[in-house]
RNA sequence: GUGGAUGUAGCUCAGCUUGGCAGAGCACCAGGUUGUGGCCCUGGUCGUCGCGGGUUCAAAUCCCGUCAUCCACCCCA
């Protein structure tokens, strides 16, 4: 059964019939709710130059460092599976004409990252994101917040909440880790392992350390915003305020830490309580990337759609997982009557009618219990008999009732029931 | 990268402590019902016991290695 042979690779999965209805409709649903906000899709390759990530990520992320699948090619240039969607995406735009700049886009596919794998954590995972492009503003920012928001209210999801903080402006950094460091160093002796490493490393993760002691530390600290400028903290408080008109239940959480470098200003991340340790199925914020010559502004967000799923597993997937269902099984009892059959469902799929048949001459039995299994909404059933009394019997598999049609007769029918079957959708 | 748990039929799992014929439920197939599904009854099929090696007269069971999955850390979507 799992011969290494017929197995993945590690932390990749298989998404087969069963899985991939829920996902069709997530997409389907996603993309409608986007293309109410205009925005138009991209799709950037899967592989890029490792120069992409490495300067729009930051040279220090843990992503860069150790998470991304990077090799070299036959020509030897060193090569990365994408390990998130932006630096593709501000790629591309890069290379377009000026009136990219304010372009609204969105993309949908996999990303790579070689991380020990767990629940929610894959190493081919897929990531549904947005960026919309164009000079800060809050209401910029709060708008793409809303497009989010509305996305995961057309798939169903409840239970969760946005969480925003600030990044302030690229200014803002120096004077906010030297703040931090300044306000962590005499208590340095109170903070775990990791966070007095990360006091050297990257002081921003003390904020957000689960250990209850270093929150303890933490929650002492002056805001993280007082070692910001005026500016960022007005900028702030505009995104709150316009949340709040919008009605988006937001929180403000300043010790939320997002961990790649090209952010500035509004960052937030949603969670899903009840998807265990890994339970970000979103996260986003404004970004600043210099690619190109060109420094690029925009606000955009990520979502984890296998945690998404997840989500839904957890709340109630409600609509999302009803595939299909045939409107007619049809039944054959004899050779002749199968040939006949096999034109009958191409007549019905001509006209638009979702069928199905057995054509492995199984028994009568055997055929009906297929049918039921189907789902399908109507029986037919064609054998020898009805060939020559030139008619065929359409069960209800509903009811149970059956009745004798002419062919002409039967297609009226089920094109009739076949709509009935659309329009309820 | 660190620490822990698990891997037996298509699925969910028992059996492992103390080595001795490979099991249950669900699903699937057939019959009960000569051409009528679902419910019920009866019967049946399906296994390299994750993979490789070792110990032993004998290994699903004990030992070593390996691969994979899960949980937590780290980090992230």
């Amino acid at each position: 059964m799992t011969s290494p042979a017929s197995q993945p690779v590690q932390g990749m999965s298989d998404l087969g019939p069963p899985e991939i209805a829920a996902w069709q409709k997530i997409e389907e649903k996603a993309r409608q709710v986007l293309s109410l906000y205009h925005f138009s899709e991209v799709r950037t390759p899967v592989l890029e130059h490792t120069s992409v990530f490495t300067r729009s990520l930051g040279d220090t992320t843990d992503v860069v460092q150790k998470e991304m699948y990077t090799f070299e090619d036959r020509g030897r240039r060193s090569l990365t599976l994408r390990p998130e969607g932006t630096a593709g995406v501000m790629r591309y735009v890069a290379g377009q004409g000026a009136e990219a700049l304010d372009a609204r886009l969105y993309y949908l596919g996999p990303m790579f990252r070689c991380e020990r794998p767990q629940a929610g954590r894959k190493r081919q995972f897929h990531q549904l994101g947005v960026e919309a492009l164009g000079a800060p503003s809050a209401a910029a920012d709060v708008e793409v917040i809303a497009l989010q928001q509305h996305i995961f209210s057309s798939w169903g999801l409840r239970n969760c909440r946005v969480e925003v903080n600030t990044r302030g402006t690229p200014e803002d950094r120096k004077t906010v880790s030297e703040g931090l460091v300044n306000a962590l160093r005499p208590h340095a002796d109170k903070l775990c392992e990791d966070c007095r490493r990360r006091l050297e490393t990257n002081v921003l993760r003390v904020l957000d350390c689960k250990n209850p002691d270093c929150g303890k530390v933490v929650d002492q600290l002056p805001p993280v915003t007082s070692f910001m400028s005026e500016v960022s903290r007005k900028y702030l408080d505009e995104v709150m305020r316009l949340l709040a008109m919008l009605n988006i239940p937001a929180k403000l959480n300043p010790r939320l830490v997002r961990g790649l470098d090209y952010y500035v200003h509004t960052v937030w991340e949603v969670r899903h309580p009840g998807l265990g340790a890994q339970d970000a199925i979103s996260g986003g914020g404004r970004y600043r990337i210099d690619i190109g010559g060109k420094a690029i502004d925009g606000v955009g967000f990520a979502v984890g759609l296998e945690r998404v799923l997840a989500a839904l597993e957890h709340d109630k997937p409600e609509g999302l997982r009803a595939a299909s269902n045939p409107v007619a099984w049809i039944i054959s009892m004899g050779e002749k009557a199968m040939e006949e059959n096999l034109v009958l469902a191409q007549t019905l799929r001509l006209r638009g009618i979702q069928c199905g048949l057995d054509l492995a001459g199984r028994s009568m039995k055997a055929q009906m219990r297929e049918a039921n299994r189907s789902q399908a909404a109507y029986a037919i059933i064609r054998g020898d008999r009805e060939m020559e009394a030139g008619v065929l019997v359409l069960k209800n598999m509903v009811d149970g009732g059956q009745e004798e049609l002419e062919l002409p007769a039967l297609i009226e029918k089920l094109v009739g029931a076949s709509r009935g079957e659309v329009a309820k959708t």
